[in-house]
DNA sequence: CTGAAAGCGCTTACAG
DNA sequence: CTGAAAGCGCTTACAG
């Protein structure tokens, strides 16, 4: 029952059912002006020619498209690929259809990744994660009606609406639960890739400065988002040859407490008896991983459905100038953290 | 700058540029018969009301969308976010979009996704993983002329092209590799989801008969994928009380394992010296957790890289009724299996 | 309840 | 090199 090349059209349905492709439309759009006559033959015609409506044309001529854009940095991270799914349902739920684009961390593909969405005409558009360099999207915002909402990405000077965590006390907070625990000698791991990490970064200090200890003390790794993806983590190296080892490591990401948590396997040493290790997110694999990760967990999906009923409020015409929402992170206390007893640690 | 309402349109421009809208589209589609003058006139008043032209009014009178669509079972899952991000990545190179649409492992959603995708007149199909029903995909198949191609899906009976794993050979091959290392009771984890689980559950059987191994000593454990996803492994436990308890584990994905390898470290056995656990697909973090997990490699970008060849091929008007591709997967062998050293092993 | 007509925002022959 | 016209496949007032 191959249809041949052209597809069929509403126009081959009104000449099978013999009415006019006013009163097809009506069918498909279900309008209850259609006599019970005319709807059975248009639906017979339908299913006889195997129709299907093109969405193009209909997005045309009502003048929209009923989808929603949504831009993740790097669909391989499970973190960024779990809000794509959530994201998806949410707005099935409400009507909606949804555009994934990936930017791969990479300002150049956001820009492009901006020019297809304004030609797409989708009706909002959500962005969650993001570098620093937010140019682009500033400068589209402020050029176009589009409603956008920003998860968890920090623009400043600018009013795009945004859904954040409060990083900095996820980050201090961690801290002070490493400290409480007895350690004295912590290393934080990151690259300076993203707001969200320098934040976490200052909560750290701050952490460490309520504690009265001293700055040196805390000590800070960082290296190129791209080699910890690559799990080269060489660069922990002169942390670890020296008698004074940290005895316990924040990363700035359970990706990246997975690949320090492999670094100190090689090294010959044991997660939670040597060095305590802790992460940020809590992904869903940092409760299977064995030890299982400590970490902050980042309550994603309230951030999602907050930022969904935003950009909703604003399509609608809602005015939500100066949206601004900050949520809590959450302690995980598991397996791959334990409490400092004795000197015999540092040592 | 914000616009208003309306956005503008290509009669907006003709008319700020003073040329008909025939020439602001060949501009538009660098065609190369347009005076310097126009084609200035034409640049500065696209920047002056920062015009961009409608995808779908351009799609509808072009009669083609540029676009493929994927659809994929889950896209929470590391390996079909990995393949979409992938298959994006090719189909740039090649000047297509992309439009990713998640199964959620479900027959109906999938039926739901292949009405948007005839609707949106996308120009080829790419379908990865899939659980058992394909009765939607071959009657959309059968009744449509829209390029399809199939990666890790049998469809037995009709000429879908696809490319596929040989899924037996690697249950097989896996399982040889354990025997080799002296493990005489292995337990095959899995669920009986797909067809491709259900082939490497066949080879392991016939590994284990070409060594003369009785069918008993092949412990199988299935349960539905769903208590997998929710890490619910107490359908594991019988098989462990028992003083003759499996020395190895093969897990029908490297997911599953991941999950054995909890199960047992919470039972208080370690994994490689107590009981060895072997995967399948080498997902990344496959390398990354600790132990890191043997596998069968799956040639995945491999895969991908053909099943897009063909489906261009067949947008091209190619032929390729009959085409199916088997690739080979490879041993990969890490920490998580030892060899089984003398009869203690066993109890 | 139904149809003819205009329109959505583009592209594409066709003349000139 | 350029413009007027027709057309892509729908929807939406407007008459009747």
């Amino acid at each position: 029952m191959k249809t041949g090349k052209a597809p069929v059209t509403i126009n081959d349905i009104a000449r099978l059912a013999k009415v006019s492709k006013s009163t097809v439309s009506r069918v498909l759009n279900n309008a209850d002006t259609v006599s019970e006559l005319a709807h059975a033959r248009v639906k017979s015609a339908i299913r006889a020619l195997n129709y299907r409506p093109s969405a193009t044309a209909r997005n045309l001529a009502r003048r929209r498209s009923n989808t929603i854009a949504l831009v993740v940095q790097d669909i391989r991270n499970p973190y960024y690929a779990f809000a794509s799914w959530f994201v998806e349902n949410e707005l099935r739920a409400h009507g909606f259809q949804l555009a994934v684009f990936n930017a791969d961390n990479t300002a150049s593909l956001e820009r492009e990744i901006l020019e297809t969405v304004a030609s797409m005409r989708v009706e909002g558009l959500l962005s969650v994660g993001g570098n620093r360099d937010a140019t682009a999207l500033v400068s589209f915002h402020s050029h176009s009606d589009l409603p956008i909402v920003l998860i968890d990405r920090e623009v400043k000077g600018y009013d795009i609406p945004t859904i954040n965590l409060d990083n900095a006390q996820g980050g201090a907070r961690a801290t002070d639960y490493l400290i409480s625990q007895g350690h004295r000698s912590v290393l934080f791991a990151t690259s300076d890739f993203t707001d969200a990490e320098l934040h976490r970064r200052e909560g750290f200090f701050q952490s460490l400065h309520a504690h009265g200890i001293p700055r040196q003390q805390g000590i800070v790794f960082t290296q190129e988002e791209d080699k910890w993806s690559r799990g080269d983590c060489r660069g922990l190296l002169p942390f670890f040859i020296s008698p004074r080892r940290p005895t316990a490591v924040f990363a700035s990401s359970d990706f990246k407490a997975m690949h320090v948590i492999r670094f100190l396997h090689e090294r010959g040493l044991k997660v939670a008896d040597d060095v305590s290790v802790f992460g940020f997110d809590d992904t869903p694999i940092a409760s299977v991983i064995v030890p299982s990760l400590s970490t902050m967990r980042q309550p994603q999906q309230a951030m999602i459905k907050a930022a969904i009923g935003l950009l909703l409020c604003l399509i609608g015409g809602g005015d939500s100038s100066g949206a601004q929402r900050r949520f809590l992170p959450e302690l995980v206390i598991r397996e791959s953290t334990r409490p400092l007893c004795g000197p015999s640690g540092i040592d």
